[in-house]
DNA sequence: TCATTGAGGATTAACGATTATCCTAAACGC
DNA sequence: GCGTTTAGGATAATCGTTAATCCTCAATGA
């Protein structure tokens, strides 16, 4: 058993009160009584238990962090970023996940606050017409902060990226390049690949460009799907010559099928991913991505919450949204291509 | 204020020890009571208070996982099992990493356990000769299980994979393939890159091959150093026609040197990896790797690890060597060859 | 000289549970 | 009919801290 405050007292023959309070260096102790007690300490190699500090302030310095999957490596990073921000003021952080699997995203989240967790961040899998667990955050004013993915109707904090950026950018760069049929292999149904296509087909237009049928394929959000859905796009004529795809997985298994149909990447095909995934360098033909700064998104959603756990009274919802960033790399490096020469 | 134990006793006026047993459904409690009481937890939505909890039970729930870094997808894997394997048993997992840096290692230990996890597994950095860490973990009786990294000189529980087969299998498989000039990128200078390299020593000798001069190079652990260490081994001579790496990334890095000096993978030179990280089946030439299990390897040492929890008194450590396995790609796969035929 | 002040601690109460022990009436045995 | 169980709870103690008061004695001031 290791030492407790008491243990302290008993030895030097003062009150538990006064030990605790020399040990944290606050109300009145003489000098003398506090050099005795941190002595006192460090021999008997005393450790403050934190689940009884816990219990009075009301405090577990431990943050709940709650995603679809950990292992994925965007989610992964985050969870990092948010660790190294908090870190310093004596969090931790107590990483869960959910499998993108709502009903177990609920659970979880109670489970996390029965563990009395000073707050939540929470990359949600509820769709926006059942709110009952924001509902309940919310009547149990736990501190919360939403990344990665806007839940529609929900008044809480929010860290994510510009999605819409993330399509113009991926796809205005796809035209500087000198691409011309461009198209796009999208995600899963939910509103973040949404606004992805849209800055898509925003870029489009304003460049004057159309895709025709068959240039926007569903494709998951894996290396696998990926694959699947180029090949479906090697179908539609006239062949792309550039294609923005929904994540770097999704662009990993793209390059493959090209690879596999005998295209080269990029003279015949410039891809863009997002995400900027650590391996996507170290590919054979390194990807060009969209950096989704993640971060700065773990950073600020920690800031963020850090600030709604000090303070006295909740304060406002704050949204915001990162600009992403290109980063260029050899999969779309093409022939120099003069915007201005036609 | 969520609702406490005191205030379903207040309202039903009964004491709270009875409310406690009651939802526990433990002790003797009428039927009448025991609904009584269950009906008004439900109205008042009562959560027990784990903190409060822990206190006199002296469990958390809540068990601490050290690792280098938890966004290397090995690490992510392992965590992951980890946590899927506690979880159906109401455990938590806080995870913490060191970066590779031993004195936060010890730092990041010691706060776990000042939140009084109920036990810790760790893949440590701890050098054999400064063992306090452990001494201080033993002394606490601390439940303990290292993963991944044995450390010498220390009575503790361990699961890893069996390096030297790592090196073994690998390096046999070359010879299967028919490589004849096998080299190997060895990893860091810890003891975990020494049994790999002496497994594939082991597996050269036994089918009687040698390695020339220049045939193993340092070369991390990361994908950078893999494409130097292989622009390296490129310039011995003879040049090798098959390449053990250390693992996956360096393969990568090691397989996009070979591309870039015009070699091709496998027909020139085979290459394998180690540690079956999920995007090498995505690779433009797909890896061939040794699986380390990273899923029963976490699931190994959680039971491990709650069996510790649960006894009465620390049964003796185990030592867990998982069989690795290879999983073969394209990246070896050569012309058919017999063993036989000379 | 006597009330005031302030330093330095001690006391008392929580925090929200669980464990162990004790009490009271009804049921039971013979 | 009287001791003995037993069911069903109540009481007391505890876990290790922190917060809010309260107490005591010496120095201070007029």
């Amino acid at each position: 058993m290791s030492a407790t405050l008491s243990d302290i007292a008993k030895d030097l023959n003062i009150s538990v009160v006064t030990v605790s309070k020399a040990l944290r260096n606050k109300g009145r102790i003489s000098a003398r009584t506090r050099t005795r007690v941190l002595k006192r300490a460090k021999e008997l190699d005393y450790r403050p238990n934190w689940v009884a500090r816990s219990l009075v302030t009301r405090r577990t310095y431990t943050i709940g962090l709650l995603l679809p999957d950990f292992t994925h490596p965007f989610f992964a990073d985050i969870a990092k970023s948010i660790a190294e921000t908090v870190r310093p003021r004596g969090y931790h952080v107590i990483i869960s996940y959910f499998e993108e699997d709502p009903d177990l995203e609920r659970v979880e989240a109670d489970s996390l606050l029965a563990r009395r967790v000073d707050g939540l961040i929470l990359a949600s899998s509820q769709s926006p017409d059942r709110l009952e667990l924001f509902e309940e955050l919310r009547s149990r004013k736990v501190p919360l902060v939403l990344i990665d993915r806007p839940v529609d109707g929900v008044r809480a904090s929010f860290v994510g990226v510009d999605n819409e950026a993330v399509g113009r950018l991926a796809t205005t760069h796809l035209i500087e390049q000198g691409c011309r049929r461009i198209a796009h292999l999208r995600g899963p149904q939910i509103g973040l690949a949404a606004k992805r296509l849209s800055g898509y087909l925003a870029s489009l237009k304003k460049n004057k460009l159309t895709a025709p049928k068959g240039f926007v394929v569903d494709a998951g959000f894996q290396d696998h799907t990926g694959y699947l859905a180029m090949k479906q796009l090697l179908t539609a004529r006239p062949v792309p010559d550039g294609v923005f795809c929904y994540n770097d997985p999704v662009a990993i298994g793209a390059m493959k099928a090209l690879h596999q149909a005998g295209l080269k990447v990029p003279e015949d095909v410039a891809v863009v991913g997002a995400g900027n995934v650590h391996y996507a360098d170290a590919l054979a033909v390194p990807l060009t991505t969209i950096d989704q700064k993640t971060r700065e998104m773990g950073a600020r959603a920690a800031e963020l919450l850090l600030g709604q756990i000090g303070a006295k009274r909740l304060p406002r919802p704050k949204k915001i949204f990162i600009v992403p960033e290109l980063v260029p790399r050899k999969s779309t490096e093409r022939p120099i291509f003069q915007p201005s020469t036609r």
